[in-house]
DNA sequence: AAACTAACATACTAGTCGGTATGTTGGGCT
DNA sequence: AGCCCAACATACCGACTAGTATGTTAGTTT
């Protein structure tokens, strides 16, 4: 009676362990063996739910990270009123939330992106589409921003959007090497500022 | 005759080899024989020259990546009359003479920081260095601007040089996400833009 | 309750990797 | 000229990996 058949949240609880392994030694140097380990499960269990290593990493790119992504910048970004206070409220509540540990890992698609965009097409159109559903979203709510009077109308929003969105990968990036919590609030400010001064 | 020994020669074609291999598929996933495939040696030349991969790829970083910043980004900071200018200019001539493949593979510094640094110190803090003498070189041309009267004087040098830096590497990670040249230009002109603002 | 199937576990294979032990060769020094 | 050590080459090991083959158990159907 103990035994809890659940395929669905088994599933959920490997992709998790594996998003976790992933996220802090990068998808190649993940092994199989020590995703399994966090989870108390088994070689059999994983290739029940996933055909192989690969399409384990699409999954935790397509479900995970895309997720993640979605609810954290774009979402956030289709139904608010004013698209730079919002950005600037976002990086705001990361900044203050952000752990140690956290900064030393990285961002889950900044790595992910960087480590496999180049050796495998499959990670990189799927990465390229979380990229580019964000840079929509935010040349859109700016593109609002600005019939709205909010934004300065003599930039091009397709252009900010996709600075603004490079640069947060790069500030994440920043955090990551440096683990220095004053560089990358000094980088960080730097892009606020910048957001600051596309407003009308 | 044909022999032609030359260990500073033999040392300097593994590296480079490396540099190479490592750029394309990342530290971890590369392999030595990869490596040595590319160069005619073998594992004993390896093995003569560097104690084991670690090394190898430490110095990857202290030399072939760390004189390619320094000449591409640093020194040119170092005797330039506008620091803006300057930046404009390099990132002007990078935007123009970049390949396809360049834009594939991305920044080697970029690259390494990303995989490396959250899983091997002796990576981190080497990669770090590099980071840390390009925002200083940045901050001290920013200061000689403004006391030129070149740069705005309200700006916090060392806050815009971290914020360009990160900016740079989140536009390199962007090219080799969307391999568009588009998105990566539209990226590369918001930076030159707000690098434009910072003028007096 | 028997039969069947999905959901796992266990044991193993084939291959690859970093690293080592040992052999060979060439060139500078005396 | 001959010696000797640095500079390589070759062969191999143990560890580890992704993936497979097969066994076992829990639920579901009839």
């Amino acid at each position: 009676m103990t035994a809890e058949r659940n395929p669905e949240h088994t599933r959920q609880v490997i992709l998790e362990a594996a998003f976790n392994e992933v996220l802090q030694n990068g998808f190649q140097a993940t092994s199989l063996d020590s995703i399994l380990s966090k989870t108390g499960l088994t070689k059999g269990a994983l290739y029940h739910h996933f055909p192989n290593k690969t399409a384990l990493g699409y999954a935790i790119v397509d479900e995970l990270v895309f997720e993640q992504v979605a609810s954290s910048w774009v979402r956030p970004l289709n139904n608010c009123e004013n698209p730079i206070d919002c950005i600037l409220g976002i990086m705001r509540g990361h900044m203050e939330k952000v752990t140690p540990e956290e900064m030393a890992v990285g961002c889950p698609l900044n790595n992910l992106t960087q480590e496999m965009s180049s050796i495998d097409e499959g990670f990189r159109t799927r990465l390229n589409k979380i990229y580019t559903k964000w840079r929509e979203a935010l040349a859109d709510a700016l593109k609002k921003g600005q019939q709205n009077g909010l934004v300065n109308s003599d930039i091009d929003a397709g252009q900010a959007a996709a600075f603004i969105v490079a640069s947060i990968a790069g500030c994440a990036g920043t955090a990551k090497s440096t683990q220095c919590k004053k560089t990358f609030a000094d980088a960080t400010e730097g892009l606020m500022e910048y957001l600051g001064s596309l407003r009308l």
